[in-house]
DNA sequence: ATGGACAGTCGAGATCATCAACTATTTGGT
DNA sequence: ACCAAATAGTTGATGATCTCGACTGTCCAT
């Protein structure tokens, strides 16, 4: 067993971590934004979530975002629509505005993300995609227990 | 330019995040502490921090720490000593109790991502710790912007 | 129909997070 | 040695986040 290697992986993944959850803070304050904010409105960018959905990526209650999008719908950044489907859901739709906001967010991450790989051979890019596809997806069924 | 590898990898990037995110929140939820109480207490696992120390740590303003110290405080989880060298800084020592929460909370996260990557061949596991470390060192030196 | 499951909201209470202002201590320049 | 500037931590005020239990309204399978 590489149990080193082991341990030495884990400490690497939450550094990286770390990092990110960093840049997010950073960013987002930059914007006049808290990280929550952000994410929910990166996560309204292309679909049109409905709340408990929100509450899934954002991993808490759903009784959290109804303030959460309270206050978002307050700054005029969505407006809430119904399901013209299921009558119980309601759908968090951007407006121009919050297109913009959300935009220059995601333009940020992403410049900033990027430039610091702007250096690396498209060989090790390629197979640090390959590598993290794998661990999220082998993260993702990760197994659940008992409350 | 690679302009759709660098997107993919960025997306590779903040879904790890996202996936790590939620993973954290679980962990400290079964313990009945706040994400942001087990990551401290994992800082203090093995240093004693000052304050400030902890709110570069945790991406957050120092005058964010007390409150959070007081109340790991009130638990019993911890406690603050003034440095012997500078009598400004008071650090945290963890409590017995406080060590033994977060070495569960720590086993939790380290069993949980280890078991995700057990079926892997030692010679991936490799290349992705070097891709990580390289990753998240190129990060941390990342371009501050003014106030 | 009707009971159970589900989506969203509300109210109460705790925590998280920031800002301005303050005290105490350290440091560096003169 | 002195004093101004920088630093570490706390306090009080204010707003945002988060959870829990209870509630309404809708869907769906029996």
């Amino acid at each position: 067993m590489a149990a080193a290697h082991e341990d030495e992986l884990v400490e690497m993944l939450i550094g990286l971590f770390q990092e990110i959850d960093g840049l997010f803070a950073a960013a987002s304050r930059r914007l006049g934004l808290t990280p929550q904010q952000a994410q929910l409105l990166c996560f309204a960018r292309h679909r049109q979530p409905s709340s408990g959905e929100l509450a899934a990526l954002l991993h808490c209650d759903k009784t959290n975002i109804t303030g959460l999008v309270d206050r978002l719908q307050r700054r005029g950044l969505l407006t809430r629509r119904p399901d013209p489907d299921d009558r119980r859901v309601t759908r968090v739709h951007l407006t121009a505005e919050g297109e913009a906001l959300s935009g220059e967010f995601q333009r940020v991450i992403d410049t900033t993300l990027t430039t610091g790989f702007s250096s690396w051979p498209s060989t090790e890019r390629d197979d640090l995609i390959r590598l993290l596809s794998s661990a999220t997806s082998g993260l993702r069924s990760r197994p659940r227990q008992a409350p």
